[in-house]
DNA sequence: TAATAGAACGAACGATCGTGCTATTGTCTG
DNA sequence: CAGACAATAGCACGATCGTTCGTTCTATTA
């Protein structure tokens, strides 16, 4: 964990390789497509033995690469790790929440749940969603990477409870409801279904969940309910 | 992980240590009792850094132990693993399960819900429910602490649902509910506010949460309801 | 074509990992 | 008190961890 304290120079070099803007602005073409292969293997890797439990050896040679050579793209482990939930929230936001940008208010809502679903549901990581074994594993490391996952699970939070937020100013979802109860009540189930599918290996999670979201959506839209 | 394969001799003396019947039924106070005091710090240690990253190493130091002689108590760091694992079943059981064993039916439901509750949210384990944890850092790690777990949440979720069933039976929740979803939804649900009270720091997640399942149960035992 | 900058490599570092021996302690029994 | 035996410590091992260093390769630029 902090092997070889006593000599730490690659911070030294503080901005070597984050801060392009010397002479030319944009000219690594080898070394970005490389580093993007890293990151994409880096990924998938993670998100099944975890982002501490990804070594940078094993990482090399699953890319058939020199360790040196591939630490060289990142100036530490940690830098690695961040890079890689960066990695990952790209694909997240590609696939769940800008598809669902197209649409407002309870659509978007609804789409929201369904692509976290499928995004659950299919391989997009090999291990499962990534950010729910991401912050359970660092809920209790301080520092960069715990810092990025908090914001960007707030960030997520926050963009399902505005959603249901508009949906209520549109009318299309009845006011008394807990915009923010609501939104953790359906990350908590999404979540949950990732749990149950991974660790049972029982794909009939998402199944079984997406009928309790969408039960839950439509209580809260009106019709009858029970609000006792 | 796998270090040092080749010379793996410590299954040749199978049950040196868990057989106690040849001469003497029971008669190791002193290995008993340290066995016992490093595996109440193992728990808490892994509950922080994980079940992978609880080290050898350092848990010795923690304990202000020698290495071997920790490691003398388990015949590899799966075993330790497996031990903790049943640590943490026998903690759980006493908080959790045991209490709510006095009741029937959909008062044990209750109970075993608000159990659980005060239990991730109390400090029973420094660093949040253990099993939480625990079933997410191995639901990618084959082997026998995985498959123990499993079983441990297969059983859990068994008791719920069973909970519940029972409660039909007794005519306090309705026959149409499904009793593995709910059971299913409220263990979500714990989860969630597990998960979020960790992450973001925010002891409040448990109240949120105990108002949202106790609605559900309430929903699920009669009164109104829509089932449109 | 020569100079130069970046990318990748191989080897090595100190630390720590899990594990295995062997010796020493401590405790109970005869 | 001597001996038996369980419990623990000491020490070492090979492997792998994150990290550094100096070198080589490759490609662009002067």
């Amino acid at each position: 964990m902090k092997a070889n304290q006593p000599r730490a120079k690659a911070s030294d070099r503080p901005e070597s390789r984050t801060s392009p803007a010397l002479k030319t602005p944009l000219r690594r073409p080898r070394g970005l497509k490389t580093r993007q292969a890293i990151l994409r293997k880096a990924v998938n890797l993670a998100s099944v033995e975890g982002l501490e439990g990804l070594t940078i050896g094993k990482l090399a040679a699953a890319l058939r690469i020199s360790k040196s050579g591939l630490f060289a793209h990142f100036g530490s482990k940690e830098d690695l790790q961040c890079a890689v939930v960066e990695a990952a929230r790209e694909i997240f936001v590609e696939k769940v929440v800008r598809p669902a940008y197209e649409f407002r208010g309870l659509k978007r809502l609804q789409a929201l749940c369904e692509n976290w679903l499928s995004y659950g549901e299919g391989k997009v990581f090999p291990g499962g969603c990534f950010f729910s074994a991401a912050s359970l594993e660092f809920d209790d490391r301080p520092g960069r990477v715990r810092d990025r996952i908090v914001e960007l699970m707030k960030k997520w939070l926050g963009n399902l409870e505005q959603a249901i937020h508009d949906a209520q100013i549109a009318g299309e979802i009845k006011n008394e409801v807990d915009a923010r109860q609501l939104a953790f009540e359906i990350q908590a189930l999404a979540m949950g279904a990732n749990w149950s599918s991974r660790l049972f290996r029982d794909p009939s999670a998402f199944g079984l969940i997406r009928g309790a979201i969408l039960q839950r959506i439509e209580q809260a839209t009106g019709s009858v309910q029970s609000r006792e």
